[in-house]
DNA sequence: AGCACGCCGACT
DNA sequence: GTCGGCGTGCTC
């Protein structure tokens, strides 16, 4: 039979060509095909599988000719896949273990049965003009723009860290670049770790171009999607200011990647294909040729190392544009002034509420929780309301009327009694999140307009445009917020910012706590005082004596970082050394246990290789699995991804257990 | 991923 | 006696 099969298949290829073709799932392998004539890699072709016929990508020429190859069913008539993004999906899953037809999916993944829209009205992409509104910059902002646009004009690979105190005019700084990239006919590509939300970047772009950008996140309608997907294609789409997800856009002519915040871990994938968009970024600007710039007020230990070692050039931003000055920041020691019994507002924080509403200005209280309460107590018996799915417990949203968990869709009604004693009306509310401050807010200054801005709230850019229209008219007085106020917004008569739980994010084993906590209470706190008013920030603290605490008070957060290095160097924690961990899960708590263990005992080992673990995740039950972790800890130079694909090799992984890699790992959770 | 095949429960 | 649950396995 296999002889009959090989002659066979030698007949027909040598009427035809045999061509490898990946396809959008889950296999690491491109298929082989037969096609009528050789194929240009990139490609789009549809061919058969199983009973479907699918859309996949040529990838190059068949090595094996064993196989059993069915016809290709059609060649699409749109223009190939540009080779650099072939090369960027076969980089990514190489670096990230994911399965190379995963990453292909995350470049394919709007509908391409569809073909381009023929001619909409609103095609205006590539209307983007660099010289419709030549920017004012400062001396500092002119000099920082002419380096960024030299890079550019060069056309190769650089990264450039661009450091700049909030309220410095990064933004008009780095379009600049944009703009140059423009003029040269190439295409630009902006990614925001919250693209949904920034409206505040959308309305400078538009103010620098004429037009607003290309837009690329997971909410637009599918037609939205498919116009956007083939203007790119066709360098139509002259900038794209996207989410994490535009990276795999088929670019043609890339001349510049920029990512702005880049110190977030909203760029950090956690599902599926598990990946850094920063480092990504990084990594698609050298395969296109062309510079790569990352942005922050608060850039993170990693690309500050890079920087410091030359990897990465530098520009400084040090001064506020326009002559506004840094808001004085100064400590509320919870433990010396607390609020009132079942309150969250310092007598301090009141009295400078108080004092800014009587000057006519508006006041912004940062609490990063959603909801009413972030736990519900039974006071007869102490049963406190978990979610069935997750370790976690029920956040009680008072709007809705409901209990809700963070960490998958479960939610209910508040029960009329207690599950565990029967006692009636026996829950009690503990600890605050924003709806709760509103509350503390109506009852302190009745007379004040209070807007909460919160995801659950604010879910679109529509809604969230319309919150800062309201916020510049001066319809509101006190705006209290999630993180989602913490980053791009400008609001000129804002002069007091208070954060009720300055604590918050440092509690839990997280490596990167303390700077994650401290980027984000900078950015909060660089709300304040953008204009000419002086601003001030209250940090409510039980530990003002913390290390991030008085990194804020000082505003020294290179003093932190350095400090922050010297606590990571010695360990080899990141990024003194990589990491990798693995998440063992299945529905079983049995199972997932049996299986970490057995990944232990066959942990690679080896100078400069530590594996830890098994322990429960932190979420050690999430969406109805259990968790189990390993992380294995490296040495710079050792090469990670060998040694985990080893690992994983030698074990025997049953169908119902799942094992995740996650490279890089932000998220210890 | 999607789809087929396959072997055990409550129903027209 | 069938419809249908989702476990397992395969797709060039």
């Amino acid at each position: 039979m296999a002889g009959l099969w090989q002659a066979y298949s030698m007949e027909v290829a040598s009427r035809s060509t045999l061509i490898s073709v990946l396809l959008p799932y889950p296999f690491d392998q491109p298929f082989t095909y037969l096609a009528e004539a050789a194929l240009a890699p990139g490609t789009l072709v549809r061919v058969p599988l199983g009973p479907r016929v699918v859309v996949g990508v040529v990838w190059g020429t068949a090595p094996d000719a064993s196989v059993r190859a069915k016809p290709v069913t059609e060649v699409l008539a749109l223009a190939p896949l540009p080779a650099t993004l072939l090369a960027f999906i076969d980089w990514v899953a190489g670096y990230t273990l994911a399965k190379r037809g995963d990453v292909l999916a995350l470049a394919l993944k709007e509908n391409l049965l569809h073909q381009p829209a023929k001619s909409r009205k609103k095609c205006n992409f590539g209307d983007a003009d660099p010289a419709h509104a030549g920017p004012q910059l400062s001396p500092a902002q002119a000099s920082a723009a002419a380096s960024l646009r030299t890079g550019v004009a060069t056309k190769g690979f650089a990264v450039t860290l661009l450091d700049g105190v909030t309220g410095s005019g990064k933004t008009e700084v780095y379009l600049e670049a944009v703009a140059e990239a423009l003029r040269m006919g190439r295409q630009a590509l902006v990614l925001l770790p919250e693209i949904a939300l920034s409206v505040p970047f959308l309305q400078r772009f538009t103010e620098r171009f004429g037009v607003p950008p290309a837009v690329w996140h997971s909410q637009l309608t599918p037609a939205a999607r498919r116009e956007t997907w083939h203007a790119v294609a066709q360098g139509r789409a002259g900038v794209v200011v996207g989410a994490r997800s535009a990276l795999f856009l088929p670019f043609g002519q890339l001349g510049l990647v920029v990512v702005d915040e880049e110190h977030e871990s909203g760029f950090k994938q956690e599902e599926g294909v598990i990946y850094h968009a920063r480092d990504m970024a990084v990594v698609r600007a050298r395969l296109s040729a062309c510079p790569c710039v990352l942005v922050s007020a608060t850039p993170s230990l990693e690309s500050v190392e890079n920087a410091a070692n030359g990897r990465y050039a530098r520009l400084d931003l040090p001064a506020r544009h326009g002559g506004a000055v840094l808001p004085t920041v100064t400590a509320v020691d919870l433990r010396v002034h607390p609020p009132e019994r079942g309150r969250f507002l310092s007598p301090m924080l009141l009295s400078a509420l108080r004092e800014t509403l009587a000057r006519g200005e508006q006041a912004m209280l940062f609490l990063n929780r959603r909801g009413y309460a972030p736990l519900t107590l039974c006071r007869h018996c102490g049963h406190r309301i978990s979610c069935p799915h997750c370790t976690a417990w029920l956040v009680e949203h008072r709007s809705h009327l409901r209990l809700i968990c963070h960490h998958c869709d479960y939610g209910t009604p508040m029960p009329p009694r207690c599950p565990a004693c029967e006692a009636d009306h026996s829950f009690v509310p503990i600890g605050p999140g924003v709806e709760r401050i509103a509350e503390e807010v109506a009852e302190a200054f009745p007379e004040a307009r209070a807007l909460v801005m919160a995801s659950d709230v604010i879910s679109g850019p529509k809604q969230a445009a319309a919150a800062a229209a309201m916020i510049l008219a001066r319809q509101v007085d006190i705006i209290i917020g999630t993180q989602m106020v913490a980053k791009g917004w400008h609001f000129p008569h804002l002069t007091l910012v208070g954060v009720v739980d300055a604590d918050l994010g440092l509690a839990g084993g997280d490596l990167r706590a303390g700077e994650h906590t401290v980027q984000m209470l900078h950015q909060v706190a660089g709300r304040a005082g953008r204009a000419q008013a002086p601003g001030l920030v209250l940090l409510q603290s039980f530990a003002p004596e913390h290390p991030v605490i008085a990194a804020l008070l000082s505003g020294d957060l290179q003093a932190f970082l350095v400090q922050e290095a010297a606590q990571r160097r010695p360990g080899h924690w990141p990024p003194y050394g990589r990491l990798a961990a693995l998440i063992v899960s299945a529905k079983e708590e049995r199972l997932a246990d049996q299986m970490a263990r057995a990944l232990a005992r066959s942990a690679p080992h080896g100078p400069g290789v530590t594996v830890l673990g098994p322990a429960p995740a932190p979420l050690a039950l999430l969406r109805g699995r259990f968790r189990r972790r390993l992380l294995l800890k490296a040495a710079r130079g050792v090469a990670v991804q060998g040694l985990v694909r080893d690992w994983l090799a030698g074990c025997e992984i049953p169908r119902n257990v799942r094992v995740e890699v996650d490279i890089d790992p932000v998220s210890f959770m």
